[in-house]
DNA sequence: TTATGTGCAAAATGTTTGCTCCCCA
DNA sequence: TGGGGAGCAAACATTTTGCACATAA
């Protein structure tokens, strides 16, 4: 059921030091449910109603910013207007994501950041650098063959 | 005078193969007139406004899309819900962003990815990489010393 | 001349906010 | 039981669209 407390919740939760809500718990179960996944807002309500819970709109935005400034959370801008949010558990944090210019899809990679640059930003620029991210646009391997940009 | 077509423009506009307007070409030479910078859809309109030029914002909008698919105009999104134009000239492209979490500020960076990124990702994936942005959360030198994420 | 571009206003979209009532700690 | 949280609807900001008119080629 959506409401479980499980581990990975419980670990969370204390971690933030926030008040328990049925409605936090459900958002939270259904991020963690969805690990790895891009969720809009939209989606992310989609998801809860479709279990037969309804909650509003205007929570799931304030639950996120929360979990935003918590760092419990990521968003995304890809080019689609919406944005995308994913909970980041151990680490899914920084990586890096291709997107297909033609048919949309994001494919994860790593490893591409020389492995200095954290040392030297805060050498070289003073600017101390907490997180990333890497957005690499261009054609999948599907796509590659029939593409050219219009 | 704003509508003035320089050789940055001639150029450009060859490239493109468009018809030439007078509110592309406003709309042009504000852009280049701001090469390096970050403007919005609306910064756009008032630049031009302040002119003593109106043009409608629809066309601004209008124009911006057909010039991010001629390549001539980068998208940025940075946090703050308008999304961010800037024209791509010789090689303001490929450049990185550091963003602080604190004051906003952008800074621009350079040669932070591995130079052999292209190939590996082409070998490794399938797929042909024909752009990227990389975006840099943290903190700047003057917020350092103060900053703790809230 | 004529296909294309423009302006305007209205609509669509995504996100935020004010306020009242509710419920966790 | 008190203060933070939720729901609802309205507000807001940004971007898109339909249509009549204007204009570059």
């Amino acid at each position: 059921m959506s409401t479980e407390v499980n581990p990975i919740m419980n670990n969370l939760i204390e971690k933030m030091d926030i008040r328990l809500t049925y409605q936090r718990k459900i958002i939270l179960n259904t991020l963690i449910e969805n690990v790895g996944k891009h969720l809009s807002a939209n989606e992310i309500y989609t998801l809860i109603k479709d279990k037969e819970n309804i909650i509003g709109m205007a929570t799931i935005y304030r639950t996120i910013d929360m979990l935003l400034k918590k760092g419990v959370v990521i968003k995304h801008d890809f080019g689609d207007s919406a944005a995308k949010y994913e909970i980041e558990i151990e680490n899914t944090r920084n990586h890096h994501h291709l997107i297909c210019k033609k048919c949309g899809k994001v494919i994860e990679a790593s490893g591409l950041i020389k492995d200095d640059f954290y040392e030297r930003l805060l050498e070289e620029k003073g600017f101390q650098c907490t997180d990333y991210k890497l957005k690499i646009f261009g054609y999948c391997d599907k796509c590659r063959v029939s593409a050219k940009a219009n």
